[in-house]
DNA sequence: GCTGGCACTCACCCGGGAGGAGTGCCAAAG
DNA sequence: CTTTGGCACTCCTCCCGGGTGAGTGCCAGC
C-alpha cells in the first residue's frame, strides 16, 4: 500500500512539520516539494498514510503531523545521516581539545552537543567495568586511616577513606601497594576480584584485618561506581518548544534530574550503532513525548560509555544524528590521546 | 511615615502573594489577618507604602504586589528565619549520612536543597584556596610521564597528567613525592607556591627540567581549579511558577548552565552569615525576577565554599532561609566527620 | 489512478457586553 | 489627626457569537 510517492509524502510531512511545527496541509506541501502530483492526489496519498498509523491530524480539519510510528519509518527508511559541515568539525576538535583532565572533557563535549543540536545533551562518564585499572594508590592519612585511590586508563579517579581495623605502618602500606599494583594494573575491571583474593595472606596476623578491609572497599567501589555518572546540559533548549507548555516540559525536566532514569535511558540503547529510540518507545512516562538519540563512544574501537541528546520526538533527525555521531567520535578521538 | 501597622500590612501583603501568587487587596488583607481596622484603612497605609515604592499595583484596579523593595524590607526587618521542624532535621542527617566521597555528599546536599525549598538548588565544591594540601601523590605510568594526584582535606581529589621533557626514574620521583609532601602537606593552598621554589636546586641536572614541569603543573592545577566546580539541582521546580511562563523560566535556566554566572552569584555573598539578594539585586540580568539565598558552610568554624538556591522573588523567604541554613551546618557536619 | 470541484467542518480571531474586584476620594465620626 | 463607611469609577477577565479560512472527504470526469 506503501509505494514510492506515498514514502515521499511522508518524508515530506515530517520535513515541513520540523520545520514549521505546524500541522501541514496538502495543498502547502504541493507547494513547498515537488511531488509533480496535486493536492487532491496527496490527501488520498495521506488518507492511506494515515490509516497505516503513520500520520494524525489534531482535530478534523487541521492539517497532518506525523506520529511516533511515522518518525520511526522516516528515521529508518527515509532519512541520511546528515555529515557536519568541515568548519563545524574543526569547531569541535578545537573545542575539546582544549580540554585538561576528564571532567572537562566531559563538561566540554555536554556543552558542545547542547550548542549543536539545540538540544539537551548527556553524556556518560567512560564506564569503570570496561576500563582496565592503571594505578592503584594507597596513602597513610593517620596510624589508622588510609585512603585508596583509584585510576582507571580513561583518566577517572575514585578515592576512598577507610578506617583501619588496626594501625598500619608504612612498610606494611608499601608493600600491600606494591603488591595490589603489581596484580591489577592493566587488568580489566571485571577481572579483579579473584586476582587479590588470597593477598592477605600473604601479610602478618595483625595486618590482615586491614589488608581485607582494602581489598573489601577496592571491590566495593568497583561495583558502587558502576553506577555510572553523567551530565546532563542544554536544559535550556527545552523552552523553545513554549507551545505545550509547561506540560511537557516539567515531566522531562524531572526525568532528567534523575540519573538512574538517564543511566537506563542510556543503558537501553544498542551497544554499538546509533540508537534513536521516539516518544513512547521511550519506557520512562516523562519521556513519551521526546525522542532519545544515542552512540557509543571510546578510546579504542570499543565503547566505554554513551552519549547522546533528549529533545522533542519532532526533530531534525539526520541533523542531530549527525552532530551526535561527529561528537563521539571526536570525544573517543581525545580520550585515546590522553 | 511607616509605622508599625504599615510594616505590619506590608508582611501581610507579602505573606498572602507568596501563598496565593494574586495580587493582593484591602479586603482580603482584612479578613485573612486580624489588623485591626478597615479595609478604609488599610487602603491609605497601602497608599503610603506604594507612595515610598514598597509595593506596586499591575495595573489601576487590580491589588498590589511587593517591589523589590518591599521584599528587601520584608527580609531585613520583618522576616524571621523559620526553624526546621525536628523530623526534618532528622531526615537531613540521616540522608545526608549515606554518603560515601565528597561528590557524594554535594550530589546528595543539591537534592536535599531541592526538595526541601522546592526550588533550584546550588552547591559550590569545597574550595582549594581555602582547603589545605593533604597529600600530594606521584605515579609513574611511562618512562616520561607522571601523573599528579592532589588530595585537600575536603577530599576533594584533582589528577592532571603530566609529559615529561625526559624520562624519570622510579628513585628520584620517590625523592620528589617525599619532598613534596614534607613541605606542602597540611598547608593552606596559597602558601604553596614559595615552599617549592627551590626544589628543582636538590635534583640532579637532568631531572631538573621534570621536576620543574611537575611543579609547574602542580601550581597551574591550584590556580585552574579556583575556578571552583558547582553542582545544580531542582530545575525541574521551575516550572512551577508556570504562569509568566517561558519568559521568565528560559533567561533563569540559561543563567544556571554558566557555571561563570553561578560562581560570581555565590562570591559575591557574604562570606560569613546568609544572604539574600533579591530580583534586580541579581548583577546577571536573566535573574532580575529570580532570589537567590545562600549561605557558607564548612567543615570547622570556617567557610569553604557556598550553597544556596534560587527562586522566583516571590518565595517563602523565612523557610527557605531555614532550610538553607540548616542544610549548611548539616554539610559542615558531614565534612568534618570524614 | 489522477485531478478539479464542491460542500462541510472546525479551530482561530475578533468585538462587545456583563460581572466583579479593587481603588481613590470624601465626608462624617471618634 | 486618624479611622471608617459610602460611592463612583476603572479596567481586567470571562464569555458569547459570528465571520474567516485552512484543510478535509467525497465524487464525478478524464
Amino acid at each position: 500500500m506503501l509505494n514510492e510517492r506515498r514514502l515521499e509524502v511522508l518524508r515530506a510531512i515530517v520535513q515541513d512539520y520540523v520545520g514549521t511545527e505546524e500541522p501541514v496541509g496538502s495543498k502547502a506541501l504541493t507547494e513547498r516539494h515537488k511531488l509533480g502530483v496535486s493536492p487532491a492526489t496527496v490527501r488520498n496519498d495521506m488518507a492511506a498514510l494515515e490509516e497505516e498509523g503513520y500520520i494524525a491530524q489534531p482535530h478534523t480539519s487541521a492539517g497532518r503531523i506525523p506520529t511516533d510510528k511515522g518518525y520511526r519509518l522516516f528515521v529508518d527508511k527515509l532519512a541520511a545521516v546528515k555529515p557536519l559541515s568541515s568548519p563545524e568539525r574543526r569547531a569541535i576538535h578545537n573545542f575539546l581539545e582544549g580540554a585538561v583532565d576528564l571532567d572537562d572533557v566531559v563538561a566540554r563535549t555536554v556543552r558542545l552537543l547542547a550548542q549543536l543540536t539545540r538540544q539537551v545533551a548527556v553524556v556518560q562518564y567512560p564506564s569503570l567495568t570496561r576500563s582496565t585499572v592503571r594505578h592503584v594508590e594507597l596513602l597513610s592519612l593517620a596510624p589508622a586511616r588510609v585512603m585508596l585511590v583509584l585510576i582507571t586508563d580513561t583518566g577517572r579517579v575514585e578515592q576512598r577513606m577507610i578506617d583501619c581495623p588496626a594501625p598500619f605502618g608504612e612498610t606494611s602500606l608499601a608493600d600491600l601497594r606494591a603488591r595490589l599494583n603489581s596484580r591489577v594494573a592493566g587488568r580489566r575491571f571485571a577481572d579483579v576480584p579473584p586476582l587479590v583474593q588470597d593477598l592477605p595472606e600473604a601479610f602478618e596476623a595483625e595486618d590482615r584485618g586491614t589488608v581485607s578491609t582494602v581489598l573489601s572497599t577496592l571491590l566495593e567501589t568497583l561495583v558502587e561506581e558502576t553506577e555510572e555518572r553523567l551530565m546532563i546540559g542544554g536544559t535550556a533548549n527545552l523552552t523553545r518548544f513554549a507551545h505545550d507548555f509547561p506540560l511537557t516540559i516539567r515531566p522531562v525536566l524531572e526525568a532528567l534530574e534523575e540519573q538512574v532514569v538517564l543511566l537506563k535511558l542510556l543503558g537501553e540503547a544498542k551497544d554499538s550503532g546509533m540508537t534513536v529510540r521516539i516518544g513512547h518507545e521511550n519506557a520512562h512516562e516523562g519521556l513519551n513525548s521526546t525522542s532519545v538519540v544515542s552512540v557509543g563512544y571510546g578510546s579504542g574501537g570499543e565503547a566505554v560509555a554513551k552519549l547522546g541528546v533528549v529533545g522533542p520526538t519532532r526533530m531534525d533527525y539526520p541533523g542531530t544524528m549527525g552532530a551526535v555521531r561527529a561528537v563521539a567520535r571526536y570525544v573517543g578521538q581525545i580520550l585515546a590521546e590522553s
